[in-house]
DNA sequence: AAATACAAATACTGATTGGTAATTTTTGCC
DNA sequence: GGCAAAAATTACCAATCAGTATTTGTATTT
């Protein structure tokens, strides 16, 4: 019923995995740059978490959970849910800051494409984050904070589609503070109704 | 002064070489990938372009050629600097048809943060694209197609991040149906001149 | 104290990686 | 035909990869 102790508990490793994945990606990431992160050796990685595959699905749900709780969090004691939006956003750019962008967008290009658990994995979670963004436009919406001929749906792409090319962009370095002036001018152009202009023949 | 005929010319055997490292990435794609691609033996590979990072950069730097050629060429015959950036825009995505995504965008996640030789040549590229939707912004607003008080930096910023977005989403499946809509319904956003929502506090 | 349970740690595997050295083949020129 | 140039090809290298089998160490239970 009992045996050696751990030196290292499994959350605690599994969240320095996920950092060493979210650094450095999945194929460059060998297996003794996790032992490294993690301080267990190989060998009680592969006992406690399967291989390297497994472990990379496990951090990436870890990821997630975590997303996913910073974005409640961000909706405490916020009324406006403009303002939640906007908090909730931030808090995702926040997460991206050091030059290591967005675990799940790297994830989408780099490992998505060759692997089908992974893709599936992904679109969950980004229809999880635009569900999230929906409803807060929707109660913007009836709070008549925005325009009720903006279209949900097609807003809340926007949105998200532009956060995937910013996080890109912060994976190469770009500020965080550049990153959330242009998040916000996005926002500010998506939530905001809009008149043709007279010209335009776009 | 003569020797044995090659089997494959140079040039072709770097577009060839560029297409696998865009379907799967730097890392992922080893020697004998590029071998099979390129139909060239190893050490013919070593000896014709240098090492595989070398390889990478002639293709990468293939790459931006063949982008910006497309760029100048989508301009031909086209008067309206709103078309003109419209068929421009569209031809990116076209390019990053098939569930590929666009070999820049896709390295700016995978090897920029890690190699700042890519990362230089990447930054230039963006600098350069950038500047050419620029100069087709200032020019609908000299010929009033576009609000003069539309910030052309920003725009072009929103435009291009928006880009990097698609092009993430398109790796991992997105059609380029969806994709083209989205960046026209982008552009609409970006170009056409706005007025605050009396109610919104974004 | 002995048995049991469980994790750490060492040592190892075969396959694959990027990269080279040596050799063979095919051409043009004298 | 023979020489020289250049590319193709084969054979090879050390290092690293993901993964595993085995042993050692440390706790609880009886």
């Amino acid at each position: 019923m009992a045996g050696r102790p751990r030196k290292t508990e499994p959350d605690v490793a599994l969240a320095a995995a996920m950092n060493a994945f979210w650094a450095k990606g999945y194929e460059s990431t060998s297996m003794s740059d996790l032992t490294e992160a993690t301080g267990l050796h190989k060998a009680s990685l592969y006992q406690t978490f399967g291989d390297k595959h497994q472990l990379f699905v496990s951090a990436l749900k870890l990821y997630f959970a975590r997303t996913a709780k910073a974005q409640k969090d961000s909706r405490n004691g916020e009324d406006n849910p403009i303002e939640a939006l906007k908090k909730s956003v931030d808090t995702t750019i926040d997460q991206c800051a050091e030059g290591k962008g967005c675990l799940a967008v790297n994830s989408l290009i780099e490992v998505a494409p060759f692997d089908d658990e992974i893709d599936r994995i992904l679109k969950q979670f980004r229809q999880r984050l635009d569900k999230h963004l929906a409803s807060l436009v929707d109660e913007a919406k009836q709070k008549k904070l925005v325009a009720k001929s903006v279209d949900t749906k097609e807003a809340v792409k926007l949105i998200s589609v532009f956060m995937h090319g910013l996080t890109a962009n912060m994976a190469a370095g770009m500020s965080v503070n550049k990153a959330r002036t242009l998040l916000h001018d996005q926002l500010d152009l998506v939530l905001a109704p809009r008149k043709k202009f007279r010209n335009a023949k776009i």
